[in-house]
Parts: structure tokens; sequence; C-alpha cells
RNA sequence: GUGGCUGUAGCUCAACGGUUAGAGCGUCCGGCUGUGGCCCGGAAGGCUGCGGGUUCAAGUCCCGUCAGCCACCCCA
């Protein structure tokens, strides 16, 4: 009896896990570099708080939640996205009256009970920033920037970032009229973009049937605060060197978004060409019950990331430096105690049998893509040696073994 | 959630409804008793995703199911 794993779920082994130990490693540093610290936050949450953030609109929370009941009858669920776990930690910990600034990065797990396909699955990591408290475009700039960084330092290549910005109270609402009277007029609208004029009728711009036809749509009226937040945030971006897109259709489909939204894509993952989104969620943090706090924020697809950069994969695979190969069976044992002896000076070592044939040994080391084998049979054994191979340049001399750290590390 | 395509060895793929399901690559062992890659020889590896049905006979046809992929949808 085998076992398939559970639709949408899969196994992520070598180079793939090695790239995203690689992405991983390179958003911390970047992280770092920009003063973002880690939080983390639980896989599970009562499903209310999602209702509350990410929207009860949204196809996420309506139709994409892993929603079960535990033992005691609590509604809960698996997160569908970070930010809600995010704001409810800021809340409950009280985190705006630490003195510190609230840049948190997180990188975890999320889950979505959508259809899988690649680059799509149901249980996927996200990296993500949250700046909480932070209100001016110069933040806006900074986080988008950073996730501009990110990728730059990936190598990922062929990247576009879109940008766009929603309006807030003030100015949104009268859009929205505006949009939706413009849409009326409009014939031959989609079924499900009938149905989207009256819940959310931004994301009628954005749909792939209707969006191309709809060329004289009214664009937003930014209020005086809106325009002067966006233009400095396009400055900032300008600033930072970062090249973006103006995007007037770009709508990002959570609820809590205003003003700035941006979205990073690529040409190269089919439909799923949303590799990063973000934007900024000023109301969000006192709609859930905390203090006021404006916030600016994003995620990116680490699975999707890792597509893009699949051609450098191979790099980022780690080799042992030293392969141990024992002349014949009865050096085992001190081939081993050699091992744990470089593995204890920090050298990355490993061997295959001991008990078999020398040439089979060999063959290993070649395969291992180790820079040197270490050969011991009776005579370096007797002399506390052993005979170091560079299998690259194939030369090889007999050492001490207290010599042994020193060699090797000089030609690393 | 809707529609479509596809599941055969570790991988890429063959096999008209008809013997014992094959090939290349990869893996392992050996040729070479202490020197890898190349070459040569040999071996292992399959309940043809799973379950039913039709048939004298099913990897092949039909149904169901599970899984993958593509588009929709959605988004990271």
């Amino acid at each position: 009896m085998t076992y398939q794993t559970i639709r949408g779920f899969r196994d992520i082994l070598p180079p793939q896990s090695d790239a995203f130990s690689f992405i991983e490693k390179i958003s911390r540093e970047i992280f770092t570099l920009y003063g973002y610290r880690e939080i983390r936050i639980p896989a599970v949450e009562y499903f209310e708080l999602f209702i509350k953030s990410t929207g009860e609109t949204t196809d996420i929370v309506q139709k994409e939640m892993y929603r079960f009941k535990d033992a005691s009858g609590r509604d809960l669920a698996l997160r569908p996205e970070g930010t809600p776990g995010v704001a409810r930690a800021y809340i409950n910990n009280n985190l705006s009256q630490t003195g510190l600034n609230g840049k948190y990065f997180y990188i975890a797990d999320m889950f979505r009970a959508e259809r899988p396909q690649a680059g799509r699955y149901r249980q996927f990591e996200q990296i993500g920033a949250e700046n909480i408290g932070a209100s001016s475009p110069y933040s806006d700039a900074e986080s988008a920037a950073m996730l501009a960084e990110i990728f730059k330092r990936l190598g990922a290549e062929n990247l576009r970032l879109e940008i766009n910005s929603l309006g807030c109270p003030s100015c949104r609402p009268k859009y929205r009229e505006k949009l939706i009277s413009y849409l009326s007029s409009q014939k031959d609208l989609c079924s499900s973009c009938l149905q989207r004029l009256e819940k959310n009728p931004l994301r009628v711009l954005d749909c792939k049937i209707d969006g191309p036809k709809l060329t004289d749509f009214p664009s937003i009226e930014l209020c005086g605060d809106c325009a002067v937040h966006h233009e400095k945030f396009k400055k900032c971006l300008s600033l930072s060197k970062v090249d973006f897109f103006e995007n007037p259709k770009l709508v990002r489909g959570l609820d809590y978004y205003q003003r700035t939204v941006f979205e990073l894509k690529t040409s190269s993952l089919g439909a799923q060409d949303a590799v990063a989104g973000g934007g900024r969620y000023d109301g969000l943090i006192k709609d859930m019950g905390g203090p006021a706090s404006p916030a600016v924020g994003w995620a990116l697809g680490a699975d999707r990331a890792a597509m893009i950069i699949e051609k450098r994969w191979g790099e980022f695979e780690k080799k042992s430096n030293v392969f141990l190969v024992s002349a014949d069976k009865e050096r085992g044992d001190y081939c081993f105690s050699l091992a744990q002896f470089l593995r204890s000076e920090n050298i990355s070592c490993d061997f295959s049998d001991f008990s078999l044939s020398f040439k089979s040994q060999m063959r290993s080391a070649d395969k291992s893509g180790a820079l040197f084998a270490a050969i011991a049979g009776e005579d370096e054994e007797k002399n506390g040696e052993v005979s170091l191979k560079n299998l690259f340049s194939k030369e090889q001399k007999k050492v001490k073994k207290e010599e042994l750290t020193e060699i090797i590390k000089r030609s690393l």
C-alpha cells in the first residue's frame, strides 16, 4: 500500500529545497538591512479573524479557507495569508507601546483550498513584511524597494513592478459610484463581472475578459492628501532607482488596501503571474480593535520565486568538501574517526560505505562533488596520515592528521 | 468550484485489444586485489496511480476515483 500526497500539497526536494533556503537567506539579509525583525505567528486562528481582516466578500474567505471546528467546537481556520495574524499579534501584544518601530517580517506556510496547478499550491510559503505605524510615503517606497531588492539579489529577470493608488475613505466612495455608473452603461460584461459590479467594481477592471475592452474607463480622482502621497511614493521609488509601471487597473483582492498598492509580475509563470503583492492598509489595525495605526506591507510567494530562478537551482546545492575513502575493509574505524575529526574542525565531509570496494568508494567520491578525497589504508593509519587527493587537479599527497585541517581550509 | 488533457521502471518515453510490458538515461556491482569521471560487461528495479466493468484476452476500450498539468477563477 502506498499513499499519494494530498491534492495541492507536495514534497519539496533538493535542489528545489536548496533554492527555498537561498530565497529565505537573501530575504533575511535584506530584512536586516531595512530594520525588519522576525515575527512568528500561529498557523491556526479564529475563522472570524480573517472575516474581519481579509474581508468577508473576498474569494479567499468565501471559498478558499481551510475552516474546521476543533474538539471544543471553536470555529478555526488555517491561515490563508499572514497580515491578519501579524495585525492580531501587534494588537494583542501592545506592540505600539514598545517604542520600537513596527517592522516585522515572517516566513511561513499559508493554506488556501484552490484548485492547484503549477505555481499554485494549497500549502505555500509566503515571505512577508509589515510596517505597522508608518504613515509616510517614504515607508511605502521603502517597502516596495525592499521587495525589488530581494528579487534583484535573487537574480530574477523579466519582472515588472506595477503600482496604483486606490484612494482613501474620502475619495474612493465617489470613484466607486462613478465607476459603477460607467460600468452599468457597458454592454457585454461577463457574468462574474455583473456580480462584481455591486460588490467590488474595481475588480471588473482587472478582469481578463472585460478588462481589456474597457479602454475609456474613468480614472480615480485622488483627494489632495492621496495625490500628494502617491506622487511622493513614486518620487521615492525613483530615488531608490526602482523601475515601476503605473497600472490604473491594478486592484488587489483583499479588502483592506487603501492608497498605495503594488504587485510584482513575471512573464514566465503562465497564469500565476503575481510573485508578490502588497500595499497600504491604514484602517485595518483600528478596525480590528487596535490603536489607529497606518501600515504598509507585502508578501511574496517563495514557490513562485523559486520557479523564476529555476535555472540556478544547481548553484545552491551544498556539497561536502571532503569524501572519506578506505583503501581496504579494515580501515573503517580509522576513516570514520577521521570524518568525525574533520567535522569537529568544521570541515564538511561524507563517506559511502567503507566495506565497499575501493573503486566503488571513489566513484561515490566523484559523484559527491567533493573537492577532496581523503584516502586511508594500512600505511596511512600506521603513520597517522591520510592521502589527500584533489579530485579536480588530481594532485595527491600524504599529510599528517594534525596538518589536515589547515591544508584543507587553505584550499577552500 | 467549472471545463479540458494526462497518469507505464528513479527520469524521459515506447508497446495494433493478443506470448514473459521494452528502450535510452540514471542506479548498483564488476572489468582495475590502493585511485573517480571515459569505455566495456552484468544486475537490480513494474500489481501499467487505485477500484470496478466489457471481452476468450485489457497497459490499451468503458465507468468511477485519486493525483498532476492547462485554461477559467483567484492570487503569492
